[in-house]
DNA sequence: TCGTTTAGTGAACGATTGTTCACAATAAAC
DNA sequence: GTTTATTGTGAACAATCGTTCACTAAACGA
């Protein structure tokens, strides 16, 4: 029966490495060339193997992407006592924050917050806010609204009246738009920056 | 002269989205279909273009991966009147999400946030926050520390009888930690998702 | 009007692509 | 010592790849 035994960890490990350089997963060739392996037909058995495995997955013009296991990196779960170590021996990928807000970069905007109106939904005055042209809004959605000649962040809310905007702050009056209510977007996600960049640094490198 | 006036942007956009649902630059011909090019030529030097530029770069193989530039967006305020357009003069600012947030990558970690007990300072649950590990922390920093064999997220503060630590909530009272406080990172940044993933989609493609 | 620049098409090239088939080398199982 | 599965090699296939060259079409200034 012959356990598979498989050393794919192996080539797995050294196609992260490549992959966190290039960016890419290159054709089998360059594959071989990687792994050490002559015939390009055995790399094209090793690859249906990873792709069965869930590490590479197939795009388009038959090229290879990463697969949902091929990074697999725990995004380091809180708190929780223990180590937080992400066991992050291979780089880390910096598009994983990009993608992960943005699912349709072609229609998503980035808005800058000014005032504190949103203030008990955690939104903070200077916070970055995501928005989504396209998607259809429903009550309860943070949205970016144009009324009365401004645009204005806030909840949109429905009552027996019709649409309303609510604001996350006490000190401010719920808004019911006179002439109409243009829903420019609708907020999907939020990112800030809590730290001015520092001008010098804590021990100097190399 | 004549200003080059690149419509480029539509395509990179179109590029954005590809990229997005499949994980890589597809080839030229392909290029072509998503842009609605007859001829490969033609496909081939608006991809140089965008390589100039800074949006594009070369991986082994002739194959492309996104460039320095692809991930970049441009910010708006939000609260100004008149259209949000970018209107490239003034309030025009581009940013890369991970670049903003991550600027020493290989010492920086993500953490999930559990609890309330930073709310006040907008930090909530299932927020998450990027940690620099070796910043040094001044007092009014927020801080990712080990107290009593638990990390948590808490304000960092000083007062005659030494470090102390502060939630951003009435309800929990400061932390003096017993056998010594130990730092394992200051939170530089945070990021949330608002808006669960889409099940269905707002309409058929294709 | 003419000249120039941008935008785009179409065909052709050699190289490389993924895939398949036939076949050897190694190792473990029985 | 034979069997069997795994690991690997090498050649061959049509298809597609990136690149280049020659050539329109439209737009715009001078």
């Amino acid at each position: 029966m012959a356990r598979p035994r498989s050393n794919l960890a192996d080539y797995i490990g050294a196609l992260q490495d490549y992959f966190v350089l290039f960016g890419i997963i290159p054709s089998l060739t360059e594959l071989g060339a990687l792994w050490g392996i002559a015939g390009r037909a055995w790399t094209h058995r090793l690859v249906a193997r990873m792709k069965e495995e869930g590490y590479l997955e197939e795009s388009p013009g038959r090229r290879l992407r990463p697969g949902a296991r091929f990074f697999e990196r725990t995004v380091a779960d809180t708190v929780r006592a223990g180590l937080p170590e992400p066991a992050n021996d291979s780089g880390r990928d910096t598009v994983a924050i990009d993608r992960f807000l943005i699912e349709r970069p072609s229609e998503t905007e980035l808005f800058q917050v000014r005032g504190n109106s949103m203030i008990d939904a955690g939104i903070h005055e200077g916070d970055f806010v995501v928005v989504e042209k396209t998607r259809s809004a429903t009550p309860g959605d943070v949205v970016l609204a144009f009324v009365d000649g401004e645009f204005t962040l806030k909840t949109l809310a429905k009552d027996k009246r019709g649409f309303f905007l609510e604001a996350a702050n006490a000190a401010y009056a719920p808004i019911r738009p006179e002439q109409g209510l243009e829903i420019h977007g609708v907020m999907v996600g939020l990112f800030r920056k809590t730290v001015a960049r520092r001008v010098g640094r804590t021990r100097p490198r190399r």
